[in-house]
This record gives C-alpha cells, structure tokens and sequence, in this order.
DNA sequence: ACAAAATACTTGACAACTCAAGTACTTTAC
DNA sequence: GTAAAGTACTTGAGTTGTCAAGTATTTTGT
C-alpha cells in the first residue's frame, strides 16, 4: 500500500509551507502572509469592510488570532475599525484604509508574477481542475 | 480579471489549514500535525534515523524549529537522539522509539480514514493529477 | 417575556514556531 | 597545510498564532 491519501497531503503540505514562507521572505515588503490575505478580502468585500469573524473564517485561523493580527496593522495604518452601522452591536467592521490598500497592491503585483511562474507549467483546464479539488477538499475537511 | 492564480493559493491555503487542523483538535492523540510528520518522515526513512537538517527540510521548517519541536518529543520519549555513528561529528540523528512508532501508528489510522472521507469525490485518476501537480508547485516555489 | 443558548468579540497564558547570532565541526582553495 | 567558507546544530529574543475563559449582545424556545 502506497498510501496516496497521506502522500497527497505530504505534497500540500510542503506545497503551502513553500508558498507561503516565500511570500514571507521577501515579497510582503513587510507584511505577512496572512496580513496580505486580511487586506485581500477585505478589499474585495462589499463596502470594503468585513466582520472580524468572517475574516477569520475566510483566512482559517481563530477570532483571537484576528484580534492578536489587527491589533499592529491598525496602529500602522493599514486597517481601520468602523463602529457598527449595522444592528448588531457586538460586531466591529474592518476597513482597509488608503494606506493598506497600496501596500496590498504592491504585495500582489509581486505575489502575481511570482506564481505566473509557478504556476507556468499547468495548464489553464488543470488549474480550474485544482482549484475545484482545493475546494472540494477544504469544504470537506472543515465538515467531517 | 479573476486573478485564478492568486484563487487557486487561496483555496491551497485554505485547504491546508482545514486538514491540518482538523488533525491538531482531534486526531493526534496529544500530538501536532507536525509532531506526526516527524514521526513518518523517521519511521520511513533507512535504518529508522534521520539528521535533524533532513527532517528540517522535509516538513519545511527551519533547523531551529526542528530543535524547539524535538527537545519535548524526547523527553516524552517519541524520538531519542542517536550519537553520530557516522565520520560527521556535527550531525545529531533523530530515532523513533518504540513509543514513538506507536503512537504514530495510531493516529496514521485515524488520519487514513479521516483522509478517505476526504478524498472520496475525486478519483484516483485526479487524486495522482493533484499529487503530480502539488509537486511541480512546491518543486517550483523552492526554486525561484 | 424571559431564561437558556448561541454569537462576536477580547484577554491571559502558553505553544510553536522564526530570525540572527553563536559554537563546533568539515570542506575548499591556494 | 592552513585560512576562508560552508554546514549542522543550538540558543536568546521576538512573532504569530492557539486554547480556555470571560464580557457583551442577540437569538431561540416556551
């Protein structure tokens, strides 16, 4: 038994651990990776704001993780809380500011033509075939 | 532009944080997920040993990390340091314990059918595709 | 209508790392 | 043959999270 489910997990591992920590030194000019994914979402959210929670659903780490992680973005400049303008009180919005978003903008021009290279030798049918099975994958894991 | 590069590290991302900390909260019987990747990566390789740098490379941590991580899997008595038997004096080689060897075992049977309910949508046909492909895109990531 | 459960956060304590620098060996180059 | 560079590892200090517990608010069930 070769065991391709565990060796298939062994290669995503290693797959994310490269990506990401080559993002980290090098091309964040400063920021972390998962401090690129917040100012990510955010930006692309309606309004450009997002709860706290479903940032943290969204980047798959805890709500105290997103406190611990906004806290030093906002005191830089990077993200702003905006006091409800909702119904709910317990919420506290995330707003990217001028500031995040040109920081963010920098990060993903980098990040951009780093994974055109990466990514260079599949082909657009079995990158669409990936990212289904990424999402596939994740869907599941997160139900069972 | 849907910007499918940057979507596709998204879902990875995604991906791997969901499976390994589904393991973290569940499945490692006391043991991370990195803990277990330790454990296999000996287990699997010659004469059950491994130098600490190769274990390093392996899980894709630093060397550090890999001393932080393994001074408590000894004195748990998972792993024990072997004195070099080889002419390097600098290397340290790390053996899985009996101990070690079965506490891996358990929690590879957990993560085996934790891992079958996973990737029981795709078929074997793609399951190898997206080995093949995690490959390519860690193989490529290291290099640039 | 109101007690119980759930949700959105924050906080203290701690785990799991990283980076920079240091030690101890080994290899390379002249 | 020896100085310079490289490799394998450890250590101190800091970062990036986690978990358990707490607060404040909202939803649910009767």
């Amino acid at each position: 038994m070769n065991n391709t489910n565990l060796n298939t997990l062994l290669h995503l591992n290693k797959a994310h651990t490269a990506l990401t920590k080559r993002f980290d030194r090098g091309m964040g000019n400063g920021i972390g990776f998962n401090e690129f994914l917040i100012l990510f979402y955010i930006h692309q959210a309606d309004n450009t704001q997002l709860r706290r929670i479903d940032l943290a659903e969204k980047i798959g780490i805890t709500a105290s993780g997103i406190t611990r992680l906004l806290l030093p973005m906002e005191k830089i400049g990077l993200i702003q809380t905006v006091a409800n303008q909702g119904d709910d009180a317990r919420v506290r919005m995330v707003k990217i500011t001028k500031g995040g978003k040109e920081k963010m903008n920098e990060a993903q021009e980098q990040l951009d033509l780093f994974l055109a290279e990466v990514f260079k030798c599949i082909d657009d049918k079995n990158k669409e075939l990936l990212s289904d099975m990424l999402i596939q994958i994740g869907g599941k894991a997160l139900m069972l």
